[in-house]
DNA sequence: AGTGGCCCCTGGCGGC
DNA sequence: TGCCGCCAGGGGCCAC
């Protein structure tokens, strides 16, 4: 389940991989829904002989920024990955969409085909319905309270909610929100300035230690995350997320799973509030 | 403004 | 062992 940590990670590995500056030579489409802009054709026809100026990430969206002033925006969703491969290396049947640059292969791996890939002249038309991003200047914890009584969701909701902050997913919402000891079903517009401070704490706290984590288990393209709850490959112990029933590791409280806005969330009932 | 339901997909798992 | 059926999960969209 790509969150901003493991978006942050393909794009410092995409730049790390010498892809800006490359051509794109050619371009394999094996599912067309992939692609939700455009149809295979009018995609390859523009694409191809363009070259990748920059990539960056907003969210969960990895852009990349063409030569011509388009962009590319892809959001891996459930369950994609992209691949850097060599030339010669066997193409997997869940590889929906491949870039053939001269000396590698940048591949839009996607089992469960929910992600997509957008071109546009226009991203911002996309990226400014985004809230702001973690580590943003801007996100101060006044602005955050102030933007909580704004409203009256669930907190759980609202993290997860990506114009109000963008970038967290299910797995960083659970943890966050535990490291902030914050129940999921707390009303915003309830939560203290004294709150407001350490959910911004966590928040940064949380996502920084899984980019970290990140760095060290990358490029493979193989999913960091696995069903029992570890991530990466130091396997660093999810407080909540997956844990239903093990004890709370502040106060051996058992970990609840519930429902919340049609998602699985996990928290301890003693120590969130 | 906020909530609930549906849809897109398929690997994986529980039940039999 | 094998098969069937169900579900998770991000986010868009629509109805209320």
């Amino acid at each position: 389940m790509p969150e901003l940590p493991e978006v942050e990670t393909v794009v410092r590995d995409l730049n790390k991989a010498d892809v800006v500056g490359k051509k794109i030579l050619d371009i394999s489409v094996n599912w067309p829904k992939s692609i939700n802009s455009h149809t295979p054709k009018e995609f390859k026809d523009h694409l191809i002989g363009k070259n990748f100026d920059k990539i960056t990430r907003r969210g969960k969206f990895i852009h990349l920024h063409l030569d011509d002033g388009y962009s590319l925006l892809i959001h891996l969703r459930m369950s994609g990955h992209i691949l850097i491969k060599e030339l010669d290396e066997p193409i997997n049947k869940h590889e929906q969409v491949l870039f053939h640059l001269s000396d590698k292969l940048i591949s839009f791996h996607d089992p469960r085909k929910f992600g997509r890939i957008t071109l546009t002249k226009n991203p911002n038309t996309i990226l400014d319905k985004l809230g702001e991003e973690p580590f943003s200047e801007k996100l101060t914890s006044l602005y955050l309270y102030e933007k909580l009584q704004s409203k009256k969701k669930n907190m759980k909701t609202l993290l997860l909610d990506q114009s109000f902050i963008a970038g967290i997913g299910n797995i960083y919402a659970d943890e966050i929100l535990f490291d902030a000891k914050i129940s999921p079903l707390r009303i915003s517009n309830t939560v203290t300035k004294k709150e407001s401070v350490a959910l911004l704490n966590s928040i940064q706290k949380i996502l920084k230690v899984a980019i970290d984590k990140r760095g060290t288990s990358l490029g493979t393209g193989e999913s960091n995350f696995r069903s029992d709850g570890k991530l990466g490959d130091h396997g660093q112990q999810l407080a909540v997320f997956r844990q239903t029933g093990k004890k709370c590791i502040n106060c051996t409280t058992p970990i609840k799973k519930i429902k919340v806005a049609q998602r699985s969330t996990h928290y301890c009932p003693k120590c969130q509030k």
